[in-house]
DNA sequence: CTTATTATGAGACATGAGTCTCACCATGTC
DNA sequence: GACATGGTGAGACTCATGTCTCATAATAAG
């Protein structure tokens, strides 16, 4: 029993420490090393035997009111409106990406640090967008033929997520509440604007069964 | 003379400061300060006075094959259209992005390590997209309402610069040829979008001169 | 009881960012 | 020649990151 122990000792540390970081941020600070330390009533030194830097610590540190899984944000959503669905797909992830903004732009930033390789096959990126926006677009799937709705899927991908925010908030200083109405318009536009090339490719068959 | 002669000195000053940061991240490295300001053969403290920050100094050494500016790009582009301009708009800069790709991911990145806000007024990035943005659509701009001009506008942002490169290249994993496909078909509809949205306005003559 | 082992705390240390002060010097003017 | 002005160099200073060493507590094993 003694290394169980141990390896629960380690592993309250380091819950610890990784708790405190996300109490922070959620209070809209960007803490130091030293702050999420003393959060945690642990020292400095310690905080760097269990992270070897800061974005690694504030990488892990657990999101707040994580990305709803699409199955449970459609769960019981009857539209097959692709517009309605994908402004939904967009309001969620807006939402998650508001709430954990600090955190959200250090993952970012260390992502594009690396050589733009995956390393040790740990991929830097995880895809959360896609996933969603698949979802969101599926009722309707058979309403675009194949090249559209693979070029849709991409454009709306540039509206989702991190990189979105980034372009909002620090290039175009638009508010929150800006920043969502250009994304509601845009996607909405895209949307129907595949439907539309889709229509016109097929003469309203776009895509056989 | 006089005035002349201290504008001359520090306008070379600051030349010699972004040159010797050009060249060192052109070599691969990401340079401190103080080595720029000793590539310059310049004091710390010198550089300090002219750049703010370390970031504002690295966002503005010049790129290779720069961005061209809306004036010479449009030069002698007799069009109106504002879906070949913004199509040209697009292409130009797409061309850079892909000639700077390693300097302009670090940009990026040190950029969105900082305290996510900007100081005093001093925009953290510099916004290269905007005015050419605005260029393509300058001639057509009597056919947009002014919100419509706005939403597009900013939705346009989102299909420019490093952060469109970081999407299609880490998130999506899309080729260079399909990513530039894909922005090159949503910056159109987006267009296109616009010009509908405006003209449902207001019947026609969306906007009074 | 004695002795390793292990997590931790405390603090020194080096480096870079960014600020500030003081001295220097070349250029202007009286 | 005396003097003000504006660009510059040198260096001290604060703060945060990240590394390192040493001491101390508690637990584990003899």
């Amino acid at each position: 029993m003694s290394e169980a122990w141990r390896a629960n000792q380690r592993h309250r540390t380091r819950k610890d420490l990784l708790s405190a970081a996300a109490r922070l941020m959620k209070a809209g600070r960007c803490p130091t090393v030293a702050e999420v330390a003393e959060e945690a009533r642990i020292s400095r030194a310690t905080a760097y035997r269990y992270f070897p830097s800061r974005e690694v610590l504030m990488a892990e540190a657990p999101l707040d009111g994580a990305v709803p899984t699409p199955e449970e944000l459609f769960a019981q959503d009857p539209s097959t409106d692709p517009e309605e669905r994908i402004e939904r797909a967009e309001k969620a992830l807006h939402a998650m990406v508001q709430a954990n903004e600090p955190q959200l732009r250090m993952m970012l930033a260390r992502s594009l640090e690396l050589p733009a390789r995956q390393r040790d096959g740990i991929p830097v990126r995880q895809n959360r967008r896609g996933a969603l926006i698949e979802a969101a677009l599926q009722p309707a799937r058979h309403r675009f033929d194949d090249s559209t709705y693979e070029l849709l899927r991409a454009a709306l991908a540039h509206f989702f997520g991190t990189e979105s925010m980034v372009v909002a908030t620090d290039v175009l200083q638009l508010s929150p509440r800006d920043a969502r109405a250009v994304k509601s318009w845009a996607i909405r536009a895209l949307v129907r604007a595949g439907l539309e090339r889709s229509r016109g490719k097929t003469g309203g068959r776009p895509r056989r069964r």
